[in-house]
DNA sequence: CAGTGAGCGAGCTTCCGCTTGACTT
C-alpha cells in the first residue's frame, strides 16, 4: 500500500478514485506548518562585518489541529511502502510537501506533480516521480517572511501612532489605499454640462419607411460637443429646418470570441455583478458545489482546460445545437497573470451532458447553488461555442455644417451568444448602452432624408465609480496582488477594522481609513506601492529559478524598512482621526456637532466638543423595517464576534432580535416605511 | 444574539496563503 498526500479532502477522493486499490490517499488540509500568531517568530540578526546585511531565522511550528492531522498520516505513513507528496505545483504547494516530509520524518519521499486531475495526467505524473524542489520552498519562505514582517512591524507602529487593535499588510493596505484613492478622484470631480442631440429621420423613399435616430457629432468637420445650453440651442434650431442627406454607409463584418472561462477573480465579478453577491457568498456556495463534485476547484487564477473536457463539450455541442456551434479545433485561454503557476484548471462543470435544465431536477442544488452552478456551466460551454458573426454599420448624416451618425448592428450566427447572453440587470434596465438595439436601415450614400423629431438633452459627465467587490478584487487581480483563496478575506478585513464601509455595495472609506492610508502613504511609500508586490514576486522568481538567495531578498527589504520604522516611530506624531459629520447639532450642550466615532465596538455618536462635552449615542443602522414585538425601529447591530444580526432599537426595554431580516408588519393605517 | 466606546497605569491587538469545519439562531 503507498500513501498519497494532497491539501483538500476532495481532490484526495477524486485523486483516489483514478489510483484504485493499491494506494491511499489523504489530506493534509492546507499548510501544516507557519510562523506563530502570537509573535514574529523570526530571529533577526545583523551580520557582524557588513552594515545592513540582516539574517533571518524563522521558527515554524504547527497548531494542535496540524499536528493531530499529522499524527493520523504519520501512522498510515509507517505501514505505507511509499510516500507520494502530489500538492499543487506551485510555491505553496511545494512548501507544503517539504513541511508534510519534515513533519513525517525518515521516509523515502517522491513528489509528482500534475497540471489537471485527469486519469493520464495522474498515471504520467506517478510514474516520474523527483524530488521537493528547495528553491521553491525557499521562495515560499521568502514570501511569507516579508509578509511578517510587513504585517507584524507595521501593526504595532499603527497602534501606537493611530489606534489599539489596527492592521497592515502587503495586500490589505493597498486595497485600502485603492479605496481612499477613488474617494479623493470623486471628490475633486467637477461634472461638466454637455449636450446631447438626437434627431429622428426617415428616408424619404415610400418603400423605406422605418424611421431612425441619429446623434450630432461633427461641426465643420470637427468633433461636436456642445458645452452649455446656448451652443446646443444654436444647433438645434438650425437642426430643426435643416436639410438631410446620407453622407457615408459604412457596413463592417464583425467577429466576437466568448469571454474566458471562469477564475476565482472572474466568476466573483460575475456574481456580484450579474447576481449581486458578495465575493464572500460566492465562494461558500462555490464550495458547496466543488464539494458535491459538480464544479472543478474554485480557488484557481488558471483558464486552463482539461483535454477530457473539452472533448465532452464539443460532443455536447455537436449533439445539442449541431455542428455550426462547435468549434473543430478547441479556444484555448492565456492566463492573464504572470504570477499564475498554472496550478490548476479554470472552474468549469465536471460535467456537461444534459442541458440546465435537467440539471435542475438531477442534483437537487439549492436556489443559490444553481444559479451559480447555471453560470458557470454556461460560461464554460459557451467558451467552446462558434464565435459570433455579424455586421456592424455606420451611418453618417450631413445637415449643412453638421455631422450626424447612427450605428446599428446586426448578428448573422448568434454562436456562443445563444447560450451565454448579457443578462445583466444593468443592461435589461437599459442603464448600459446596448450595442445593437437600434436598427439603421438600408440606405444608400447621398440619400434624401425627412426631419420627424429632435431630441437634446443636457447631460453630466459622471466621477468614476465606488468600488464594489467586484472591481475591486478585478483591481487587485491587475495590479498582482492578492491570490485567489486570499481576495474574498481581504475585503471582510478591509470592513472589520473600520477602514472601510459599504453601504449600496459600494465601498467608501471612512474616516480611520483616510487617517492610516494617508499616515503609511507618507511614512512607508514603497510598502504600500502598487509595485511593491511586483518587485517582491521578481525576487521570489529568482529565488524559485535558482539565481537568488532568499536570505539576501529579504535582508535587501529589510534594511530599509527597518530604518524607516525606526525614524517613523520617533518622530511621527500621533494621528487625529478626522471624526464624520452628521449635521446634527449636539443635543446637550447645543454649541458642539453630532460627529460620528470610530470606537473599539464599531461607530458611536458624540460631540464634537468633547471632551468639553460628553455627550454620547449609539450610532444605529436603521433597516427600515418596524419591530414586530414593540413597534421600534430594526436596527442592523453585531455580536461579539462581529456577526451581523437585526435588533430592536429599544433594547434592552425590548429584547426583539433575528438573524434574519423580519418581515415588515405595518399596522393599520401607518405609513410604509422605505426598505433599504 | 447586545449596551460599550475617544490620548494614561495592564494586557491585549497584527500579516498572507493554503485548507475546511461547526455553535446556529
Amino acid at each position: 500500500m503507498d500513501l498519497v498526500i494532497v491539501e483538500s479532502p476532495t481532490k484526495a477522493r477524486t485523486l483516489a478514485r483514478f489510483l484504485g486499490s493499491g494506494y491511499e490517499v489523504e489530506a493534509s488540509y492546507g499548510h501544516v506548518r507557519d510562523l506563530p500568531e502570537r509573535k514574529m517568530g523570526i530571529k533577526i540578526e545583523r551580520e557582524s562585518g557588513r552594515a545592513g546585511e540582516y539574517k533571518f531565522e524563522p521558527e515554524f511550528t504547527s497548531t494542535k489541529k496540524q499536528t493531530e492531522r499529522m499524527e493520523e498520516i504519520k501512522k498510515m505513513g509507517n505501514k505505507a511502502e511509499k510516500i507520494y507528496l502530489a500538492t499543487d505545483p506551485d510555491r505553496e504547494g511545494e512548501a507544503i510537501a517539504f513541511h508534510v516530509s519534515q513533519m513525517l520524518g525518515k521516509h523515502k519521499f517522491e513528489r509528482v506533480v500534475f497540471h489537471e486531475i485527469t486519469e493520464n495526467a495522474i498515471r504520467e505524473a506517478m510514474g516520474n516521480p523527483g524530488v521537493v524542489n528547495m528553491r521553491l520552498v525557499e521562495a515560499q519562505q521568502a514570501r511569507r517572511i516579508v509578509d511578517r514582517l510587513v504585517g507584524y512591524k507595521l501593526s504595532p507602529l499603527l497602534w501606537r501612532k493611530v489606534r489599539r487593535g489596527l492592521s497592515a499588510g502587503r495586500v490589505q493596505s493597498v486595497a485600502v489605499r485603492l479605496v481612499v484613492e477613488r474617494e479623493r478622484e470623486i471628490e475633486a470631480f467637477k461634472p461638466e454640462e454637455y449636450w446631447v442631440i438626437r434627431v429622428e429621420l426617415q428616408s424619404e423613399q415610400e418603400t423605406n419607411k422605418q424611421s431612425f435616430w441619429v446623434t450630432l457629432t461633427e461641426k465643420g468637420g470637427e468633433k461636436y460637443k456642445a458645452a452649455i445650453s446656448q451652443e446646443a440651442e444654436e444647433a438645434t434650431n438650425y437642426l430643426r429646418t435643416a436639410k438631410y442627406t446620407v453622407g457615408s454607409v459604412e457596413e463592417k463584418e464583425f467577429k466576437r470570441t466568448p469571454p474566458a472561462p471562469f477564475t476565482t477573480s472572474t466568476l466573483q465579478q460575475t456574481a456580484a455583478n450579474r447576481l449581486g453577491w458578495s465575493a464572500k457568498r460566492t465562494m461558500q456556495i462555490a464550495q458547496a458545489l466543488y464539494e458535491q463534485g459538480h464544479i472543478t476547484y474554485h480557488r484557481t487564477d488558471s483558464t486552463n482546460l482539461a483535454m477530457e473536457a473539452l472533448r465532452s463539450v464539443a460532443n455536447f455541442l455537436t449533439k445539442e445545437f449541431g455542428p455550426e456551434y462547435a468549434l473543430k479545433i478547441p479556444r484555448m485561454y492565456k492566463t492573464k497573470s504572470k504570477l499564475s503557476q498554472e496550478a490548476h484548471e479554470a472552474i468549469r462543470p465536471t460535467k456537461v451532458n444534459g442541458d440546465s435544465r435537467f440539471i435542475i431536477q438531477d442534483f437537487g442544488l439549492s436556489r443559490d447553488e444553481l444559479r451559480l452552478y447555471e453560470l458557470i456551466w454556461k460560461r464554460f460551454v459557451a467558451c467552446q461555442m462558434a464565435e459570433v458573426s455579424g455586421v456592424s454599420m455606420k451611418v453618417g448624416v450631413i445637415a449643412g455644417e453638421y455631422g450626424l451618425e447612427a450605428k446599428g448592428e446586426t448578428i448573422t450566427f448568434d454562436g456562443w451568444l445563444r447560450l451565454y447572453q448579457s443578462t445583466n440587470t444593468k443592461e435589461q434596465n437599459g442603464e448600459v448602452d446596448a450595442l445593437g438595439e437600434e436598427k439603421v436601415p438600408e440606405l444608400a450614400e447621398g440619400e434624401r432624408l425627412d426631419f420627424l423629431d429632435l431630441k437634446s438633452e443636457q447631460k453630466f459627465t459622471l466621477p468614476p465609480p465606488r468600488y464594489t467587490d467586484a472591481s475591486l478584487i478585478k483591481a487587485l487581480e491587475e495590479e498582482g496582488i492578492g491570490r485567489p483563496s486570499t481576495y474574498a478575506p481581504t475585503l471582510t478585513t478591509i470592513q472589520d477594522r473600520q477602514y472601510v464601509d459599504k453601504s449600496d455595495k459600494k465601498f467608501q472609506p471612512t474616516a480611520l481609513g483616510i487617517a492610516v492610508n494617508d499616515f503609511l502613504v507618507t511614512n512607508f511609500p514603497d510598502i504600500v506601492d502598487y509595485e511593491f508586490t511586483a518587485k517582491i514576486e521578481d525576487d521570489l522568481d529568482g529565488i524559485a529559478e535558482g539565481n537568488k538567495h532568499w536570505q539576501p531578498v529579504v535582508s535587501d527589504f529589510y534594511g530599509p524598512f527597518e530604518k524607516k520604522l525606526d525614524e517613523v516611530g520617533e518622530t511621527a506624531v500621533r494621528v487625529q482621526v478626522q471624526a464624520e459629520e452628521t449635521g446634527e447639532a449636539c443635543p446637550k450642550c447645543s454649541e458642539g456637532r453630532q460627529v460620528i466615532r470610530i470606537g473599539r465596538f464599531g461607530k458611536f455618536l458624540a460631540c464634537s466638543l468633547y471632551p468639553g462635552c460628553d455627550w454620547k449615542a449609539n450610532f444605529v443602522n436603521k433597516t427600515g423595517q418596524i419591530c414586530p414585538k414593540c413597534g421600534g425601529d430594526v436596527v442592523l447591530k453585531r455580536t461579539r464576534s462581529r456577526k451581523s444580526f437585526f435588533g430592536c432599537s429599544n433594547y434592552p426595554n425590548c429584547d426583539f432580535a433575528s438573524w434574519t431580516r423580519p418581515s415588515y408588519k405595518a399596522p393599520e393605517g401607518e405609513v410604509k416605511p422605505e426598505t433599504v
